[in-house]
DNA sequence: AATAATTTTTAGATTTGTCTAAATTTAAAA
DNA sequence: TTTTAAATTTAGACAAATCTAAAAATTATT
């Protein structure tokens, strides 16, 4: 059994390794928003309890057991934001903060039965997937809107961004899960780009288009 | 903002205050599987914090603020288990555990839209009465089986027993919250109560009696 | 390759909530 | 009312997670 802070590292330390591969203490000490000192206390620790490799001044990389409890944090945090949008009306903004609480509650019963009442989503309210009871994802195939050319297009899958006003934005300009757009121009001297929504254009940023998945 | 473990004394305290007042260290620690001096050290925090009001070797009250902060713990408390009972399917002996844990989950939101989602319950499934955000309760007018005579009867509005234990007996005889009952002897040797279900008859003992709630 | 800059770790202190053992207060019994 | 028993509090220690400041290791720069 992990402590509430242990589970933390171990998700933050998952979601890093994603980045790079071992993970250095200054990256976790700066998400967790603690200092470095700390973090290498609580390598050693996690260490210890063989649900990391660390090897110290080098970083740090999830055992096969610290994955699983990863992944295990990553499928209840994704569910909670399905239940909070699905069930209570969060906006996709919104469930950020909570589901951070939800995900600590120690209940297989709790993870399983909510699943099924969810009817076993594949995707939580950003378009991430969620991982089954054994920590398989379904492989989800992407690209950045950035990285479109004129005249492609698909339906928006995902954000690589979840912050409440990255998100309020892309809500604001109509752009949400689900729907389907088609680059209708790059401008060439901040590399904006313009598409079109439900039959009209828009124009938004290239650091927006970045975070913006799309599948074909 | 309160720690889990304050929430806990607190919640702890309310509930010990309806038996006796002012609560007294022993009780609290017994409750809250600690030892006395530990809770010593957190009455004096609490009182600190303005939360009860505390004088040695005499016991423990709440304050106004301390008691609206217990309330809303209960409230919680009582709404996620009427969740985990009507929506995911949980037995009323199955829900104490997880509820004690999502009762300290912060978010007012989430309050307030799980009260909605659940149409605005007024009683948990265990018959106790669910607070309304302001923390007044519905009151609710019971009798214990065991103060029922021959021939008076009613229907099961509570319990006052929530071990899981009890919960299943109750199961298991048919027990269950709502239904009619009407007591047809008492036996003098033992003051076990013999009352008609469904139907036939059953036997339970007084120990029993004792902890379910009528409302005629 | 030597020096500078950055990153990381160690050492020692702090906070929260807990504990044991001893001392104190209150309540009960003789 | 004195003695005994029970309940409660104090004192000092401990574990978890954090911090600051200083030391050590790594990486980058000249």
């Amino acid at each position: 059994m992990q402590s509430f802070t242990e589970e933390n590292y171990l998700k933050i330390i998952y979601h890093l390794s994603e980045l790079s591969n071992p993970v250095q203490t200054n990256a976790i000490a700066e998400r967790i928003q603690t200092k470095a000192a700390s973090v290498t206390d609580m390598l050693k620790k996690l260490s210890e309890k063989g649900l990391v490799d660390y090897v110290k001044y080098q970083g740090v990389t999830l055992t096969a057991k610290g994955k699983l409890t990863a992944i295990n944090i990553v499928r209840k945090h994704r569910l909670w934001e399905v239940f909070l949008t699905q069930k209570l009306n969060f906006k996709w903004d919104e469930v950020h903060d909570v589901a951070e609480e939800l995900e600590h509650i120690t209940s297989d019963l709790l993870v399983e039965r909510l699943d099924e009442f969810l009817e076993f989503p594949k995707v939580d309210p950003h378009g991430d997937p969620i991982p089954d009871r054994d920590g398989n994802f379904a492989s989800l195939s992407f690209v950045k809107l950035s990285k479109l050319k004129i005249n492609e297009g698909g339906a928006i899958t995902g954000v690589s961004e979840h912050s409440s006003p990255f998100l309020k934005h892309l809500e604001k300009l109509g752009l949400t899960l689900g729907k389907k757009i088609v680059v209708t121009e790059i401008i060439d001297f901040d590399g904006s780009v313009e598409l079109k929504v439900d039959q009209h254009k828009i124009n938004i940023s290239r650091e927006v288009a970045k975070h913006i998945l799309i599948s074909k």
